[in-house]
RNA sequence: GGUUCCUUCGUCUAAUGGUUAGGACAGGAGAUUCUCAGUCUCUAAAUAGGGGUUCGAUUCCCCUAGGAACUACCA
């Protein structure tokens, strides 16, 4: 049988870490295992439904370029894949349920059930969860309740003696007592709508899904939907139970522990290449060894077998160390239009940059390369280009080891070596030479001479090399900005 | 509280019934470079604890401890 895989996320939020992991190894197992790769929608909660979360899913997964075999937009044989327009396949299989006795309605209150709730907190008893209050209604007492007006919800009739076990190819077997099973729980909502528990496990069916691969967190309810499968008499999938991702501290990912939101990794100049290596790495690795997988290798050879048990912690530090890497081996065009965006958005260029603002980035792109760890770094990494803010503390344009005097002659002897030297079109490397002779003529550290100088052209201490600086800024504004300087620090 | 799951360097992980327990990130040290970054070299760092099984266990079993997830008319 084909492999039939899915993620099927629900938008009540943007797209983060743990989710397009899961995301991932869904569409590797598809792809390593020629099966198809399916995206549904789960909207069930109409109340935390957004629609920008709908579009960031798309979004994300176009960034990401995972691309679904079946799904909304591309559509397929089992459509629609949204839950919300399959409204009324959960609403006929419920009731069927209902038929054959296996599901009954209920129609307490929700004030009842949170007062019970209470009770059982307050008490500590050991019964915890529905009371079964509405499973044994007679005709006259429901259509009594019917004649209140109340909607009533469907909950499924979950068997009291016995236990329930699927297997999980990671995990193994996974037994739960029946009676240890959130008891009857609701299948269908009052507004009509399904739960996760059956439109999920209706969808999963009807899409002839064969592999659920899901977040660990879901494992508790294994066994109720192993229940549900065998109330309408259907095979169970082989299930597949995906290690967490954690934050620092242990729990479970959040917002606490820094960005989450793959647009946020977007937004701030990570690569997607980038964020699958490494998100793919967390809970998997080909053999502990290779680091670099790229997207087309992983569709090649990942393997389920390699899936970890235990849950994993999302390393930032390590996602930055990939991102850089990565940036450094991407394509110097492709690295300057992303780079466009973050310096527009400084106001560094126009808008629509001209040709000559297209060439300085361009021109940026190779010094600046292996200093990103992200691509909005660039916008403190270039400036000094853009924007001529002198430094006005003496201070930092000494070096370690120079004085305000030697720093004067550096400025002054150094800067007429320097475009001297630029000026007649010799090599950068002949006049470094020359400079590193003033040094020890003035009986410094090679810094003593360039930091100075660097400082008067780059406004800052840290900075990308001199000749980089000069080239990009242009010979004259270069000059201009070293002659203030030599003023400046005369004054001192 | 109850249920279920998990446990190799700080982190992600590799390996095997017999190894000096390997790699990477982060850390530390050094080298190099005009600053920063980078690069290179070196370094420190782990089988949670206790019992078994076994000639031998980190690996198999049990217990303990710790952690996590779930426990909604949310998914």
């Amino acid at each position: 049988m084909d492999v039939r895989v899915r993620y099927a996320p629900s938008p009540t939020g943007l797209q983060h870490i743990g989710g397009i992991r899961t995301a991932l190894f869904n569409y590797f197992f598809a792809r390593s295992s020629g099966g198809k790769f399916i995206l549904r929608v789960e909207d069930t909660d109409r109340e935390r439904y957004s629609d920008e979360s709908l579009e960031d899913l798309y979004s994300t997964l176009d960034w990401l370029g995972i691309k679904w075999d079946e799904g909304p937009v591309v559509g397929g044989p089992y459509g629609p894949y949204i839950q919300s327009e399959r409204f009324d396949i959960y609403k006929k299989y419920a009731e069927q349920l209902v038929k054959e006795g296996k599901a009954y309605y209920c129609y307490c209150t929700p004030e009842r059930l949170e007062a019970l709730r209470e009770e059982q907190v307050r008490t500590k008893s050991e019964y915890q969860g529905y009371d079964r209050h509405c499973a044994n209604l007679t005709e006259e007492e429901r259509a009594e309740l019917e004649k209140k007006g109340i909607k009533p919800v469907i909950r499924l009739k979950v068997p009291t003696e016995g236990k329930t076990t699927f297997h999980d190819v990671i995990m193994g077997d996974i037994t739960r007592k029946n009676k240890d099973i959130s008891p009857d729980p609701i299948l269908l909502k009052s507004d009509g709508f399904p739960t996760y528990h059956l439109a999920n496990v209706i969808d999963d069916h009807l899409m002839g899904i064969t592999h659920i691969m899901r977040a660990q967190e879901w494992i508790p309810s294994g066994p109720l939907h192993v229940l549900l499968y065998q109330a309408f008499g259907w095979e169970v999938p082989t299930y597949c139970h995906l290690p967490m991702v954690m934050g620092k501290d242990g729990q479970k990912l959040s917002k606490r522990h820094g960005s989450t939101a793959v647009r946020e990794f977007r937004e701030k100049g990570y690569l997607p290449e980038a964020i699958i290596n490494y998100v793919t790495l967390v809970g998997w690795s080909l053999d502990g060894s290779t680091e670099f997988l790229s997207k087309e290798q992983l569709e090649k050879c990942f393997r389920m077998e390699n899936i970890h048990k235990n849950p994993g912690k999302f390393d930032y530090k390590k996602l930055d160390w990939f991102n850089s890497q990565y940036i450094r081996m991407a394509d110097d065009g492709r690295i300057a239009s992303l780079m466009m965006p973050y310096l527009i958005k400084a106001g560094y260029i126009s808008s629509t940059p001209t040709a000559e603002e297209e060439e300085k980035v361009r021109k940026l792109v190779k010094p600046a390369k292996e200093r990103m760890k992200v691509i909005s770094d660039i916008v403190d990494l270039s400036k000094f280009l853009f924007v001529d803010e002198p430094v006005e503390d003496p201070e930092m344009y000494i070096a370690k080891g120079s004085d305000i005097e030697k720093t004067r002659k550096a400025l002054e002897r150094g800067g007429d070596i320097l475009f001297k030297g630029l000026e007649e079109g010799k090599a950068d490397e002949k006049i470094e030479e020359e400079l590193c002779a003033l040094s020890s003529e003035l009986e410094i550290k090679v810094n003593g001479v360039f930091q100075p100088i660097r400082v008067a052209i780059t406004n800052s201490q840290v900075s990308l090399p001199l000749f980089d600086s000069i080239s990009l800024l242009g010979l004259d504004e270069a000059k201009r900005r070293l002659e203030r300087a030599k003023e400046f620090i005369k004054e001192k």
